[in-house]
DNA sequence: TGCGGCTATTG
DNA sequence: CACAATAGCCGCAG
């Protein structure tokens, strides 16, 4: 075991682990941690600092791209203080590689090995299983010390907290990671026909660190004026449920004296409102907005319903208690952040900051100092897929700033029709003025729609599909059996819409995130720093001093993002980029 | 208490 | 009113 991380050091440089070169790591803090990689397996003892001081030096002098169990152990990491800022994350590359999104080791070491699922042994991810583990199996799953099991899977108990770990068996632990990712690694280099499926791989890998950089670092809001804009909204906050009640009581009193049995109505139950519009003599199927929006003429109750509704959305989602539970002292807007959502890749986060209400975006405000670069990929989906499927009419399309534009000119229509059909066969619409202008697009651009119409085809059989750049995205288990036979049909139908927007919406969230963590990576120096990730819009909090240089950085990345992940260099991206204050303020 | 349905917000 | 997500409340089953 080297002594001191300038030991540490030189032990893996004289092991041949360099700049880039895979290193794996698994550390407890107080116990110690396990490094692993080139033949090499090191296990070093410590107290916090101590592990932090070998970690920083590893980090620092050899930097090496990290191997990860999951980015749990990233998370430690920054705790020890120890900022990586790229990776190989062992679990992010399996729910890429196997689709679905269960990526404890034991599923991922059991796929790789071709161990069936439903021989996992149980585990917290596994309560099903059969209960072999923490009963009576320890004799004849073998040495309590050896992480494979003699029937090949891994011990669940190994990636348990409560493991009382050591060094030892974290280096073990280690080498396990960096056994799994070598072969990942191999897996994805093998995948002929997804020829960026490695780049991408470390794409979503370093997307996990952001994603942890966004979980801690939230969304600087202003509270004074988050308060003020839900004051003008709710009114003013309450203090007691006397008073909470009130204030709900008059709210409700807007709605209910147009109606003559409204005392007894509750507004929270659509079918008390379905009631209540039938008394005004409105007969509709459901009561959503866009279906009362027509009627606000017809009758006084549904102008002050549809009021009605905002208020207490605004109330209820996003209210002071929203406030008071995700705002920080620190003025900081926090929620849990997810790499990829299972279905076709996108990022997904909690805490209202992916759906916050555009009313409420003036109180996002860069902190005294600093502005907000914010950038959005313009109309991304149309040029994913004409990048994607080799569309060459298409992509003559992207060379324009409005792409709809020009699609308009080829189909010989409105723009607006031009859009909703291409937007239409994206999401797979079979009715309306989309579908009308399928047949013209399917003449002019022939590659593309047979792109979309294989990928519907595949999921409607209820077979896999694979996005561009090697997302498996599941179809065998898409809703089967839980609806009666009746449905057949419209359950494969909506399977297929389902296939064909995945392949378009996936490829999008891989091109933004490999954005994404190139601008990370590239902004450190400059002190940028990403505050939000919106599907295709960029949030960076800068110093007010490298406002410039940070909204050319950030067009940059795109650039060189789009330069290594597009299959066809022809294919235009653009983001519209703009130095603000606030969130809400205009573009430009 | 858990869960599906309804509703609203965002891209 | 298609594709994806989070989230709250209601009504019903257990």
């Amino acid at each position: 075991m080297p002594t001191g991380p300038a030991a540490l050091v030189e032990v893996l440089a004289g092991a041949g682990v360099g700049k880039g070169d895979l290193l794996a790591v698994a550390v407890v803090a107080e116990v110690g941690l396990g490094l692993a990689g080139h033949g090499l397996e090191v296990a070093i003892e410590g107290d916090a600092d101590v592990l932090a001081a070998h970690l920083r030096a590893v980090d620092a002098e050899v930097q090496p791209r990290w191997v990860l169990w999951s980015s749990r152990t990233a998370a430690v990491m920054r705790q020890l203080g120890t900022d990586i800022g790229s990776c190989w994350d062992v679990a992010a590359v399996h729910r890429l590689t196997g689709g679905g999104w269960r990526a404890d080791p034991g599923r991922v070491w059991a796929r790789l090995h071709g161990l069936p699922p439903d021989t996992l042994p149980a585990s917290p991810q596994r309560p099903g299983a059969p209960l072999d583990l923490f009963t009576m199996a320890d004799r004849d799953q073998g040495d309590p010390e050896q992480p494979v099991r003699p029937d090949g899977h891994l011990r669940p108990d190994w990636d348990q907290p409560g493991w009382v770990a050591t060094p030892e068996r974290l280096a073990r632990w280690a080498a396990l990671a960096h056994e799994v990712a070598t072969q990942q690694m191999a897996e994805r280099a093998a995948l002929a026909d997804r020829p960026k499926a490695l780049l991408v791989a470390r794409a979503e890998s370093a997307a996990e660190l952001l994603c942890l950089d966004l979980a801690a670092g939230g969304l600087p809001m202003d509270r004074a004026t988050a308060e003020t804009l839900l004051a003008e909204f709710v009114g003013p906050r309450t203090h007691s449920d006397a008073d909470a009640a009130e204030q709900r009581r008059r709210r409700d009193d807007e709605v209910l004296r147009h109606d003559p049995h409204g005392r007894n109505v509750d507004l929270r139950s659509p079918a008390q409102v379905k009631s209540l519009l039938r008394r005004a003599g409105i007969e509709v199927p459901d009561t959503r907005a866009w279906r009362l929006e027509p009627m606000v003429d017809t009758h006084p109750v549904v102008p002050a319903l549809l009021a009605w509704r905002k208020a207490e959305r605004m109330a209820t989602a996003f209210g002071y208690a929203w406030l008071d539970e995700h705002l920080g002292a620190d003025g900081r807007l926090r929620g849990d952040w997810t790499g990829c959502d299972g279905a076709a890749g996108r990022m997904t986060a909690s805490a209202g900051l992916h759906n916050m209400p555009a009313e409420l975006r003036p109180a996002v405000m860069a902190e005294p100092g600093h502005v907000f670069v914010r950038a959005d990929l313009g109309q991304i989906e149309p040029r994913v897929l004409a990048a994607v499927s080799g569309d060459e009419e298409l992509a003559r399309a992207t060379r324009s700033d409005d792409l709809y534009a020009g699609v308009a000119t080829t189909l010989g229509v409105e723009r607006d029709i031009a859009k909703v059909a291409v937007l239409g066969a994206m999401y797979g619409q079979t009715t309306g003025r989309g579908a009308q202008a399928l047949a013209g697009l399917r003449a002019a651009y022939p590659v593309a729609i047979e792109y979309l119409e294989q990928a519907e085809r595949e999921a409607r059989a209820g077979r896999d599909l694979c996005t561009f750049g090697g997302r498996r995205v599941r179809m065998s288990n898409q809703g089967d059996h839980d609806l009666p036979e009746v449905d057949a049909r419209s359950r494969a139908a909506a399977r297929g819409r389902y296939g064909r927007n995945a392949m378009i919406q996936g490829a999008a969230a891989e091109l933004f995130k490999m954005w994404a963590v190139t601008v990370r990576a590239r902004g450190v120096t400059l002190g940028a720093e990403i505050v939000l990730c919106l599907h295709d819009e960029l949030l960076v909090q800068a110093p007010a001093s490298a406002a410039a240089e940070v909204a050319a950085l950030v067009d940059d990345a795109l650039q060189e993002t789009v330069h290594r992940w597009s299959p066809a260099p022809s294919v235009r991206f653009l983001a519209d980029t703009s130095i603000v204050a606030r969130w809400s303020d205009a573009k430009g």
